[in-house]
DNA sequence: CGGCTTCTTGATCAAGGTCAACCTTTGTGG
DNA sequence: CCACAAAGGTTGACCTTGATCAAGAAGCCG
């Protein structure tokens, strides 16, 4: 069996989601697993007293949940920006993958090591960087995600996200957010408005931000 | 072949270290794999200006640089703080791994997962918590995991790390450290000193920092 | 036309960074 | 055995960043 056909016998469920639809919750267990087909979601983790951290972008292509089969437990939350399709896999057959295609799970081992190293990035980000850096980084590196998708132009692309989600993944107050997407614009940086992304000196940018091309990540469409 | 021998084939040389040792450099594309035998590490990336951010502590048990193997490139340092032993393991027949244990794959990628939602928490604590606070999160965590491989007592642990690498490793710097250090001893929840730990309060301290119990991780001791 | 939610902006204030001095240890060579 | 250096740790004074709070503008429904 191929991968393409084994991974199409995984699929359960074909749903459309509105925007703000919370498709996986903190603690749940179901042990149902997802991928994104189209549109934008967030994984993230609420605290005492209405706070949040977003801990990353989910664009198409990515899985949501994976937690759930492998360990057991999902420890996140995971919620759509946009309209939105997801495909449900079948948790059971999907542990097969490992015995029966070996390629597709080295593939999901690459892939899982790659969010790590964005996950690393982010650490850097929030421990070590101030404000305007921490979100030219952050739009240079969706911008990249999203070109590696076809869902980009080289130095523009939509941009769905309030500024309510873009601060709690930067680790801001929403006030500061807005300062911070001020002085990107008045460094002539990039801009970010009616949800359209432009960057306007992609150079100076990745200097300013310390931001450090990745590996154009042979991003497997499969999963 | 069961999965001790299988592993024991991968093993390719021994090796002693002492403190400060560099195992891994930014960059460095070998493609050798390595578990920590005994004795701590940590993960970090360098900034310009010589700042630096930890990004993970490596106990005994952890594999060292399995991007190198898998994505080709490792980008970020990993040096010990003790004394350490590491195995490395021979890359190629690594990647074996996928095609001839799969129960071995699966269990990789769970150890990954649990290492993401470590690293989901720690953005959390960065983005979102105050200096004690991470600290006290960052104590919990370090000792739940000591607990896990038998390296600490319920309520105390060697903990060789200077002040230098923890504040790295919280995003503070080493004065806001060594206050929030002062405030938990003052607050009676944990004190650290001559490299013991000592947890005074664990109830407290556990709300004090949001912390959450993780399911003990069915850590496997192989790989 | 309200009444949402999102965004903007200003005033104030606290957390934590920076810098610098000083204090311990620990180690080393004379 | 001592003098000195180097590394790690402690503390205080001062200043910057960014949080908090609050008030207002601007869309966008129903």
């Amino acid at each position: 069996v191929d991968e393409l056909t084994y991974v199409s016998r995984l699929k359960a469920e074909h749903i459309r989601l509105p925007p703000r639809s919370h498709v996986v919750e903190a603690g749940s267990n179901g042990g149902i697993l997802y991928t994104l087909y189209s549109g934008w979601a967030f994984r993230y983790k609420s605290l005492p007293g209405g706070r949040r951290q977003v801990l990353d972008f989910l664009l198409p292509g990515d899985l949501i949940g994976l937690q759930s089969p492998m360990t057991g437990t999902v420890r996140h939350g995971v919620c759509t920006m946009t309209d939105a399709e997801i495909c449900a896999l079948r948790a059971q057959p999907f542990r097969g993958v490992f015995a029966e295609q070996p390629a597709l799970a080295a593939g999901l081992v690459a892939t899982l090591l790659l969010d790590e190293e964005r996950a690393d990035t982010r650490l850097v980000l929030l421990g070590r960087q101030r404000a305007t850096q921490r979100l030219a980084y952050l739009l240079l590196e969706t911008h990249a995600r999203l070109l590696e998708r076809d869902l980009a132009d080289e130095d523009s692309a939509e941009f769905p996200l309030t500024y309510d989600i873009l601060s709690d993944a930067l680790g801001l107050s929403r006030a500061q957010f807005a300062r911070s997407r001020v002085e990107l614009r008045q460094r002539g940086l990039a801009s970010l408005e009616n949800g359209q992304l432009r960057l306007l000196d992609r150079q100076t940018m990745q200097s300013f931000s310390g931001y450090e091309e990745l590996a154009p990540s042979h991003r497997r469409a499969i999963l």
